[in-house]
DNA sequence: GTCTATATCATGATAGAC
DNA sequence: GTCTATCATGATATAGAC
Protein backbone atom coordinates (compact mmCIF):
# COMPACT_ATOMS: atom_id res chain seq x y z
CA UNK A 1 0.00 0.00 0.00
CA UNK A 2 2.75 2.95 0.91
CA UNK A 3 4.65 2.28 -3.01
CA UNK A 4 1.30 2.86 -4.71
CA UNK A 5 0.72 6.50 -5.03
CA UNK A 6 4.28 7.51 -6.53
CA UNK A 7 2.64 8.36 -9.72
CA UNK A 8 1.15 11.61 -7.88
CA UNK A 9 2.10 13.07 -4.98
CA UNK A 10 -0.69 14.44 -2.69
CA UNK A 11 -1.69 17.80 -4.03
CA UNK A 12 -2.25 19.72 -0.76
CA UNK A 13 1.64 18.80 0.26
CA UNK A 14 2.53 19.73 -3.88
CA UNK A 15 0.40 22.84 -3.31
CA UNK A 16 2.23 23.59 0.23
CA UNK A 17 5.54 22.84 -1.03
CA UNK A 18 5.75 25.55 -3.78
CA UNK A 19 3.98 27.93 -2.05
CA UNK A 20 6.45 27.60 1.01
CA UNK A 21 9.28 27.80 -2.20
CA UNK A 22 8.08 30.88 -3.72
CA UNK A 23 6.78 32.75 -0.53
CA UNK A 24 10.28 32.61 0.25
CA UNK A 25 12.07 33.28 -2.61
CA UNK A 26 9.97 35.75 -3.84
CA UNK A 27 7.85 36.92 -1.09
CA UNK A 28 4.00 36.73 -0.66
CA UNK A 29 2.67 39.67 -2.09
CA UNK A 30 5.22 38.97 -5.31
CA UNK A 31 3.89 35.46 -5.77
CA UNK A 32 0.72 35.35 -7.64
CA UNK A 33 -1.59 32.28 -7.06
CA UNK A 34 -1.11 31.48 -11.06
CA UNK A 35 2.41 31.04 -10.05
CA UNK A 36 2.19 28.54 -7.65
CA UNK A 37 -0.43 26.86 -10.11
CA UNK A 38 2.68 26.43 -11.91
CA UNK A 39 5.45 25.65 -10.13
CA UNK A 40 3.08 22.38 -8.29
CA UNK A 41 2.01 21.56 -11.67
CA UNK A 42 -1.93 22.34 -9.74
CA UNK A 43 -4.66 24.38 -11.51
CA UNK A 44 -5.71 27.64 -9.82
CA UNK A 45 -9.29 25.91 -9.38
CA UNK A 46 -8.03 22.86 -7.52
CA UNK A 47 -5.47 25.60 -5.25
CA UNK A 48 -8.83 27.53 -4.18
CA UNK A 49 -10.80 24.34 -3.47
CA UNK A 50 -8.36 23.14 -0.82
CA UNK A 51 -7.52 26.40 0.83
CA UNK A 52 -10.25 28.68 0.08
CA UNK A 53 -8.47 31.46 -0.91
CA UNK A 54 -4.42 33.11 -1.12
CA UNK A 55 -4.67 34.09 2.78
CA UNK A 56 -5.74 30.49 3.75
CA UNK A 57 -3.13 28.70 1.82
CA UNK A 58 -0.41 31.01 4.00
CA UNK A 59 -2.27 30.13 6.90
CA UNK A 60 -2.35 26.23 6.33
CA UNK A 61 1.75 26.81 5.84
CA UNK A 62 1.98 28.39 9.15
CA UNK A 63 -0.03 25.90 11.42
CA UNK A 64 1.60 23.57 10.04
CA UNK A 65 5.64 24.89 10.79
CA UNK A 66 4.52 25.74 13.65
CA UNK A 67 3.09 22.21 14.58
CA UNK A 68 6.46 20.93 13.79
CA UNK A 69 7.98 23.31 15.78
CA UNK A 70 5.90 22.25 19.14
CA UNK A 71 7.17 18.75 18.35
CA UNK A 72 10.60 19.59 18.18
CA UNK A 73 10.16 21.24 21.17
CA UNK A 74 8.47 18.34 23.08
CA UNK A 75 10.90 15.76 21.69
CA UNK A 76 13.72 17.73 23.29
CA UNK A 77 12.22 18.25 26.67
CA UNK A 78 11.46 14.43 27.15
CA UNK A 79 15.19 13.51 25.80
CA UNK A 80 17.05 16.41 28.34
CA UNK A 81 16.47 17.14 32.01
CA UNK A 82 18.29 20.59 32.76
CA UNK A 83 17.45 23.73 30.99
CA UNK A 84 21.11 24.49 29.81
CA UNK A 85 20.83 20.98 27.98
CA UNK A 86 17.99 21.67 26.76
CA UNK A 87 19.03 25.03 25.44
CA UNK A 88 22.10 24.02 24.00
CA UNK A 89 19.69 21.08 22.01
CA UNK A 90 17.07 23.27 20.49
CA UNK A 91 19.96 26.06 19.05
CA UNK A 92 21.65 23.11 17.75
CA UNK A 93 18.51 21.55 16.37
CA UNK A 94 17.47 25.15 14.51
CA UNK A 95 21.07 25.30 13.20
CA UNK A 96 20.93 22.13 11.37
CA UNK A 97 17.30 22.81 10.23
CA UNK A 98 18.22 26.12 9.28
CA UNK A 99 20.97 23.66 6.45
CA UNK A 100 18.60 21.24 5.60
CA UNK A 101 15.47 23.08 5.47
CA UNK A 102 15.87 26.71 4.98
CA UNK A 103 13.14 28.05 3.96
CA UNK A 104 10.58 26.68 6.68
CA UNK A 105 12.97 28.54 9.15
CA UNK A 106 12.79 31.88 6.87
CA UNK A 107 9.09 31.39 6.96
CA UNK A 108 8.92 30.89 10.34
CA UNK A 109 10.87 33.21 11.80
CA UNK A 110 11.95 35.42 9.12
CA UNK A 111 8.71 36.03 7.28
CA UNK A 112 6.63 39.16 8.45
CA UNK A 113 3.35 37.54 8.97
CA UNK A 114 1.61 40.35 10.20
CA UNK A 115 1.32 41.68 6.70
CA UNK A 116 0.04 38.93 5.21
CA UNK A 117 -2.14 36.87 8.21
CA UNK A 118 -3.56 39.83 9.70
CA UNK A 119 -5.42 37.84 12.48
CA UNK A 120 -2.63 35.94 13.76
CA UNK A 121 -0.24 36.71 16.35
CA UNK A 122 3.36 37.98 15.87
CA UNK A 123 5.79 34.79 15.82
CA UNK A 124 7.19 36.16 19.00
CA UNK A 125 3.95 36.25 20.95
CA UNK A 126 3.07 32.30 18.80
CA UNK A 127 2.96 28.89 21.18
CA UNK A 128 6.69 28.13 20.19
CA UNK A 129 7.95 31.20 21.38
CA UNK A 130 5.95 30.49 24.70
CA UNK A 131 7.11 27.26 25.27
CA UNK A 132 10.87 28.65 25.30
CA UNK A 133 9.91 31.53 27.23
CA UNK A 134 9.01 28.55 29.40
CA UNK A 135 11.93 26.57 29.38
CA UNK A 136 13.80 29.47 30.87
CA UNK A 137 11.60 30.57 33.52
CA UNK A 138 12.17 26.97 35.19
CA UNK A 139 15.51 27.23 34.36
CA UNK A 140 15.94 29.99 37.04
CA UNK A 141 13.48 28.46 39.61
CA UNK A 142 16.21 25.85 39.54
CA UNK A 143 19.15 28.29 40.10
CA UNK A 144 20.98 27.45 36.59
CA UNK A 145 19.80 31.26 35.15
CA UNK A 146 20.62 34.55 37.11
CA UNK A 147 17.46 36.03 38.33
CA UNK A 148 15.97 38.62 36.03
CA UNK A 149 12.69 39.25 34.06
CA UNK A 150 11.79 35.95 31.99
CA UNK A 151 11.30 37.94 28.92
CA UNK A 152 14.46 39.18 28.84
CA UNK A 153 16.17 36.57 29.86
CA UNK A 154 15.21 34.19 27.03
CA UNK A 155 15.43 36.92 24.53
CA UNK A 156 19.74 37.35 25.80
CA UNK A 157 19.50 33.06 25.46
CA UNK A 158 19.02 32.69 22.13
CA UNK A 159 18.35 36.00 20.63
CA UNK A 160 22.60 35.38 19.16
CA UNK A 161 21.44 32.10 18.01
CA UNK A 162 18.51 33.76 15.96
CA UNK A 163 20.39 36.65 14.67
CA UNK A 164 22.81 34.01 13.10
CA UNK A 165 20.30 32.28 11.27
CA UNK A 166 18.41 35.00 9.74
CA UNK A 167 22.48 36.31 8.64
CA UNK A 168 22.98 32.79 7.24
CA UNK A 169 19.34 32.82 5.47
CA UNK A 170 20.20 36.18 4.19
CA UNK A 171 23.45 34.59 2.86
CA UNK A 172 26.24 36.76 4.63
CA UNK A 173 27.51 33.71 6.54
CA UNK A 174 30.63 32.06 4.57
CA UNK A 175 30.21 28.51 6.70
CA UNK A 176 27.10 26.75 7.67
CA UNK A 177 25.69 27.31 10.76
CA UNK A 178 26.81 24.34 12.95
CA UNK A 179 30.81 25.67 12.27
CA UNK A 180 29.55 27.95 14.89
CA UNK A 181 27.88 26.19 16.85
CA UNK A 182 30.72 26.28 19.92
CA UNK A 183 31.49 29.51 19.73
CA UNK A 184 27.93 30.86 19.62
CA UNK A 185 26.43 28.49 22.56
CA UNK A 186 29.71 29.82 24.72
CA UNK A 187 28.60 33.81 24.34
CA UNK A 188 24.80 32.77 24.74
CA UNK A 189 25.13 30.83 28.09
CA UNK A 190 27.28 33.32 29.44
CA UNK A 191 24.51 35.81 28.76
CA UNK A 192 22.63 34.72 31.27
CA UNK A 193 23.82 31.76 33.46
CA UNK A 194 24.10 31.62 37.55
CA UNK A 195 27.44 30.60 38.01
CA UNK B 1 18.12 80.99 -2.83
CA UNK B 2 16.99 79.65 0.22
CA UNK B 3 13.42 80.65 -0.36
CA UNK B 4 11.61 80.77 2.94
CA UNK B 5 9.25 78.03 2.66
CA UNK B 6 8.03 77.74 6.28
CA UNK B 7 4.22 78.30 4.89
CA UNK B 8 4.38 74.62 3.30
CA UNK B 9 6.48 71.51 4.24
CA UNK B 10 8.94 70.32 1.74
CA UNK B 11 6.72 67.99 -0.65
CA UNK B 12 9.04 65.64 -0.62
CA UNK B 13 9.50 65.17 3.01
CA UNK B 14 5.38 64.94 3.34
CA UNK B 15 5.27 62.33 1.13
CA UNK B 16 8.29 60.47 3.05
CA UNK B 17 6.54 60.78 6.37
CA UNK B 18 3.42 59.47 5.39
CA UNK B 19 4.96 56.52 3.07
CA UNK B 20 7.27 55.36 6.36
CA UNK B 21 3.98 55.66 8.30
CA UNK B 22 2.05 53.19 6.10
CA UNK B 23 4.75 50.96 4.90
CA UNK B 24 5.53 49.86 8.52
CA UNK B 25 2.05 50.29 9.51
CA UNK B 26 0.50 48.34 6.80
CA UNK B 27 3.45 46.96 5.05
CA UNK B 28 5.05 48.24 1.58
CA UNK B 29 2.58 46.03 -0.93
CA UNK B 30 -0.68 46.94 0.98
CA UNK B 31 -0.08 50.52 0.44
CA UNK B 32 -0.98 52.21 -2.71
CA UNK B 33 0.47 55.16 -3.71
CA UNK B 34 -3.12 56.77 -3.97
CA UNK B 35 -2.85 55.83 0.06
CA UNK B 36 0.16 57.93 0.22
CA UNK B 37 -0.70 60.53 -1.59
CA UNK B 38 -3.79 60.85 0.03
CA UNK B 39 -2.29 60.58 3.87
CA UNK B 40 0.76 63.28 2.88
CA UNK B 41 -1.57 65.59 1.14
CA UNK B 42 0.28 65.59 -1.95
CA UNK B 43 -0.93 64.37 -5.81
CA UNK B 44 -0.12 61.34 -7.19
CA UNK B 45 1.68 63.44 -10.04
CA UNK B 46 4.08 64.95 -7.90
CA UNK B 47 5.01 61.64 -6.36
CA UNK B 48 5.94 60.29 -9.17
CA UNK B 49 7.61 63.17 -10.39
CA UNK B 50 9.79 63.34 -7.10
CA UNK B 51 10.34 59.86 -7.27
CA UNK B 52 9.93 58.37 -10.11
CA UNK B 53 8.09 54.87 -9.04
CA UNK B 54 6.53 52.99 -5.99
CA UNK B 55 10.35 51.50 -5.65
CA UNK B 56 12.68 54.82 -5.74
CA UNK B 57 10.07 55.81 -3.06
CA UNK B 58 10.95 52.99 -0.74
CA UNK B 59 14.75 53.86 -1.55
CA UNK B 60 15.01 57.49 -0.56
CA UNK B 61 13.56 56.09 2.54
CA UNK B 62 16.10 53.25 3.23
CA UNK B 63 18.76 55.67 2.33
CA UNK B 64 17.54 58.12 4.31
CA UNK B 65 17.55 56.15 7.35
CA UNK B 66 21.02 54.70 6.87
CA UNK B 67 22.38 57.88 6.28
CA UNK B 68 21.04 58.70 9.50
CA UNK B 69 22.32 55.65 11.44
CA UNK B 70 25.52 55.84 10.55
CA UNK B 71 25.56 59.32 11.76
CA UNK B 72 24.14 58.20 15.14
CA UNK B 73 27.34 55.45 15.31
CA UNK B 74 29.49 58.41 13.91
CA UNK B 75 28.75 60.49 17.17
CA UNK B 76 28.89 57.83 19.30
CA UNK B 77 32.91 57.01 18.61
CA UNK B 78 33.59 60.40 18.91
CA UNK B 79 32.38 60.44 22.25
CA UNK B 80 32.92 57.31 23.41
CA UNK B 81 36.64 55.49 23.56
CA UNK B 82 36.02 51.69 24.73
CA UNK B 83 34.19 49.22 22.25
CA UNK B 84 32.57 48.81 25.99
CA UNK B 85 31.27 52.24 26.48
CA UNK B 86 30.70 52.27 22.46
CA UNK B 87 28.01 49.26 22.39
CA UNK B 88 26.59 50.31 25.86
CA UNK B 89 25.97 53.42 24.40
CA UNK B 90 24.45 52.67 21.21
CA UNK B 91 21.74 50.06 22.54
CA UNK B 92 20.76 52.38 24.92
CA UNK B 93 20.62 55.03 22.05
CA UNK B 94 18.58 52.47 19.70
CA UNK B 95 15.97 51.71 22.92
CA UNK B 96 15.31 55.38 23.13
CA UNK B 97 14.71 55.35 19.49
CA UNK B 98 12.52 52.91 19.12
CA UNK B 99 10.11 54.53 21.46
CA UNK B 100 10.67 58.06 19.72
CA UNK B 101 10.35 57.12 16.42
CA UNK B 102 9.25 53.43 16.22
CA UNK B 103 8.18 53.79 12.20
CA UNK B 104 12.19 54.41 11.66
CA UNK B 105 12.97 51.60 13.98
CA UNK B 106 10.78 49.29 12.46
CA UNK B 107 11.54 50.10 8.78
CA UNK B 108 15.44 49.86 9.38
CA UNK B 109 15.38 46.42 10.91
CA UNK B 110 12.36 44.94 10.60
CA UNK B 111 10.83 45.30 7.21
CA UNK B 112 11.63 42.90 4.30
CA UNK B 113 13.67 44.85 1.93
CA UNK B 114 14.69 42.03 -0.03
CA UNK B 115 10.82 42.10 -1.42
CA UNK B 116 10.46 45.07 -2.48
CA UNK B 117 14.02 46.23 -3.30
CA UNK B 118 15.39 43.66 -4.86
CA UNK B 119 18.92 45.23 -5.46
CA UNK B 120 19.48 46.34 -2.00
CA UNK B 121 22.02 44.62 -0.17
CA UNK B 122 20.53 42.45 3.35
CA UNK B 123 20.11 44.66 6.21
CA UNK B 124 22.73 42.81 8.16
CA UNK B 125 25.75 43.47 5.24
CA UNK B 126 24.63 47.45 5.12
CA UNK B 127 27.19 49.84 6.04
CA UNK B 128 25.81 50.59 9.59
CA UNK B 129 25.98 46.64 10.50
CA UNK B 130 29.51 46.91 9.46
CA UNK B 131 30.46 49.81 11.48
CA UNK B 132 29.20 47.41 14.12
CA UNK B 133 31.35 44.59 13.10
CA UNK B 134 34.21 47.02 13.09
CA UNK B 135 33.69 48.06 16.47
CA UNK B 136 33.89 44.33 17.74
CA UNK B 137 36.86 43.69 16.11
CA UNK B 138 38.73 46.34 17.55
CA UNK B 139 36.95 45.44 20.82
CA UNK B 140 38.86 41.90 20.28
CA UNK B 141 42.25 43.27 19.47
CA UNK B 142 42.37 45.67 22.50
CA UNK B 143 41.86 42.54 24.70
CA UNK B 144 38.62 44.14 25.88
CA UNK B 145 36.18 41.08 23.80
CA UNK B 146 36.95 37.79 23.79
CA UNK B 147 38.76 36.05 20.78
CA UNK B 148 36.25 34.72 18.58
CA UNK B 149 34.54 34.67 14.60
CA UNK B 150 33.77 38.71 14.47
CA UNK B 151 30.38 37.73 13.09
CA UNK B 152 29.78 35.22 15.78
CA UNK B 153 30.82 38.39 18.30
CA UNK B 154 28.75 41.35 17.28
CA UNK B 155 26.18 38.70 16.29
CA UNK B 156 26.02 37.96 20.55
CA UNK B 157 26.52 40.94 21.91
CA UNK B 158 23.79 42.85 19.88
CA UNK B 159 21.70 39.98 18.90
CA UNK B 160 19.66 40.01 22.27
CA UNK B 161 18.96 44.38 22.05
CA UNK B 162 17.97 43.90 18.73
CA UNK B 163 15.43 40.99 19.41
CA UNK B 164 14.61 43.42 22.32
CA UNK B 165 13.51 46.03 20.14
CA UNK B 166 11.55 43.48 17.44
CA UNK B 167 9.79 42.47 20.40
CA UNK B 168 9.04 45.68 21.89
CA UNK B 169 7.98 47.02 17.82
CA UNK B 170 5.64 43.75 18.17
CA UNK B 171 3.92 45.10 21.04
CA UNK B 172 4.90 42.06 22.89
CA UNK B 173 6.64 44.28 26.05
CA UNK B 174 4.26 45.99 28.34
CA UNK B 175 7.49 48.13 29.37
CA UNK B 176 9.44 50.89 27.34
CA UNK B 177 12.55 49.53 26.53
CA UNK B 178 14.89 51.62 28.50
CA UNK B 179 13.30 49.70 31.47
CA UNK B 180 15.19 46.99 30.56
CA UNK B 181 18.57 48.13 29.90
CA UNK B 182 20.18 47.17 32.60
CA UNK B 183 19.36 43.54 32.28
CA UNK B 184 19.54 43.71 28.69
CA UNK B 185 23.44 45.30 28.46
CA UNK B 186 24.62 42.89 31.27
CA UNK B 187 23.49 39.74 29.03
CA UNK B 188 25.04 41.21 26.04
CA UNK B 189 28.43 42.19 27.97
CA UNK B 190 28.85 38.87 29.53
CA UNK B 191 27.87 37.21 26.22
CA UNK B 192 31.83 38.16 24.54
CA UNK B 193 33.41 39.58 27.95
CA UNK B 194 37.28 38.76 27.90
CA UNK B 195 37.24 38.95 32.12
C1' DG C 1 6.18 71.54 -9.80
C1' DT C 2 1.50 70.30 -8.99
C1' DC C 3 -2.71 68.65 -10.24
C1' DT C 4 -6.82 65.53 -12.44
C1' DA C 5 -8.12 62.12 -15.45
C1' DT C 6 -7.05 58.16 -17.77
C1' DA C 7 -4.57 54.02 -19.91
C1' DT C 8 -2.91 49.58 -19.11
C1' DC C 9 -2.36 45.49 -16.94
C1' DA C 10 -1.98 41.81 -13.43
C1' DT C 11 -4.15 39.75 -9.74
C1' DG C 12 -7.47 37.32 -6.72
C1' DA C 13 -11.33 34.88 -7.23
C1' DT C 14 -15.37 32.43 -9.65
C1' DA C 15 -18.22 29.59 -13.07
C1' DG C 16 -19.17 25.64 -14.85
C1' DA C 17 -17.73 21.54 -17.74
C1' DC C 18 -15.85 17.01 -16.92
C1' DG D 1 -11.63 17.00 -7.19
C1' DT D 2 -9.60 18.90 -11.15
C1' DC D 3 -9.51 21.70 -14.90
C1' DT D 4 -9.97 26.05 -18.41
C1' DA D 5 -11.79 30.34 -19.34
C1' DT D 6 -13.34 34.48 -17.63
C1' DC D 7 -14.67 38.41 -14.58
C1' DA D 8 -14.08 42.36 -11.66
C1' DT D 9 -11.21 45.03 -9.13
C1' DG D 10 -7.68 47.95 -8.02
C1' DA D 11 -2.97 48.72 -8.76
C1' DT D 12 1.07 51.32 -11.08
C1' DA D 13 2.20 54.60 -14.06
C1' DT D 14 1.41 58.32 -17.66
C1' DA D 15 -0.63 62.46 -20.22
C1' DG D 16 -1.33 66.83 -20.43
C1' DA D 17 -3.54 71.17 -18.51
C1' DC D 18 -2.24 74.82 -15.36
Amino acid sequence: MPEIAVQREDTRTLVLDAALKLFTDRGYFATSVHDISRTAGVSVGSIYHHFGDKEGLARALYTTLTARMLQLIDEIERQMDSSHDRARELVTRLFVLTETQPQAMAFMLYARHREFLPDEPPVCSSRPFARIREMVSRGMARGEIRQMDAMVASTCLFGGSIRMITARLDGILPHPLPTYLDEVWTCAWRAVAAS
